[in-house]
DNA sequence: AACAACTATTGACGTCGCCAATTATTGCTC
DNA sequence: GAGCAATAATTGGCGACGTCAATAGTTGTT
């Protein structure tokens, strides 16, 4: 019978959980959680988006979507402004206080990653991140 | 500025996000959800356990343990025994009914974890495997 | 005998993923 | 160009989940 741990998936399950509990605690004083942190930094990778775009790309329903603009324009991170082209939409885009919050945060996020892949040596981690990647970028994201 | 997947924590907490997802649909038509699918995978390795071994190996909160097993009694996958050193504890144990569900449900989690790793071969799953199972034994079960 | 520690259980609270419905707007099509 | 399907954002609801507090029963210690 195979153990608990044989399966690749499963663990994977498992290591999401810690993962998001690591994040969630280090961002916990700051009042944001680990959803609004992944919109901010996909922001500043895309200068802007809509809200439909932030959806399929983060994975996240376009529901989610609403509340997590909605807190990050209450903190000054993000504003919302209308689109030129299409009415129905608006465009997303991080703000001076989002990019200085990032600035300010990075360093502790690495120190997140670093906790939980703690075992690893460079090379492993390297090698861990481009396997997950493949994945990722199949059917994800 | 950091791309929104140059993270492995976050990478990792997507990753478990999805193999839940998929796990837990191949899992609905037997009215199971995975953390029911790994209890019983460890109450098989193990032969039995008390719900508190179970809570501390699984990861899941104790009152969570107490959902599960009532589950899985009500479908004949298990049982709660009354332990002989400590009338405090009871012991769950896997029945025959529970062994069987395994046995019809082992070929189709394989196929689940195939999906999910699908863009790797044999070697690169191993592998991963192994980074994972390094990090997984630090700090987890 | 009294008290701290532990097991299982119940209940509550907030978050999350998912789906349905609504409103405003756009694009298609006839 | 009038009618209609499709789309974007939004609201609300539902079940599952992680976490914590409280309780009853039991054990071990002192």
């Amino acid at each position: 019978m195979r153990g608990l741990h044989a399966d690749t998936g499963y663990l994977l399950y498992r290591l999401g959980l810690r993962s998001g509990q690591l994040f969630n605690g280090f961002l916990q004083e700051s009042g944001l959680r680990l959803r609004h942190y992944a919109l901010l930094r996909f922001l500043a990778t895309s200068g802007g988006a809509l809200q439909r775009e932030l959806s399929t790309t983060l994975g996240y329903d376009p529901s989610a979507i609403v509340g997590l603009v909605d807190d990050l324009e209450k903190l000054g991170f993000a504003e919302r402004r209308p689109s030129p082209d299409d009415r129905r939409s608006r465009i997303v885009v991080l703000t001076e206080g989002g990019r200085g919050f990032l600035r300010d945060t990075d360093e502790a996020g690495l120190r997140v990653t670093n906790e939980l892949l703690g075992p690893l040596n460079p090379a492993e981690r390297d090698a861990l991140h481009t396997l997950l990647l493949r994945i990722a970028e199949d059917g994800l994201s």
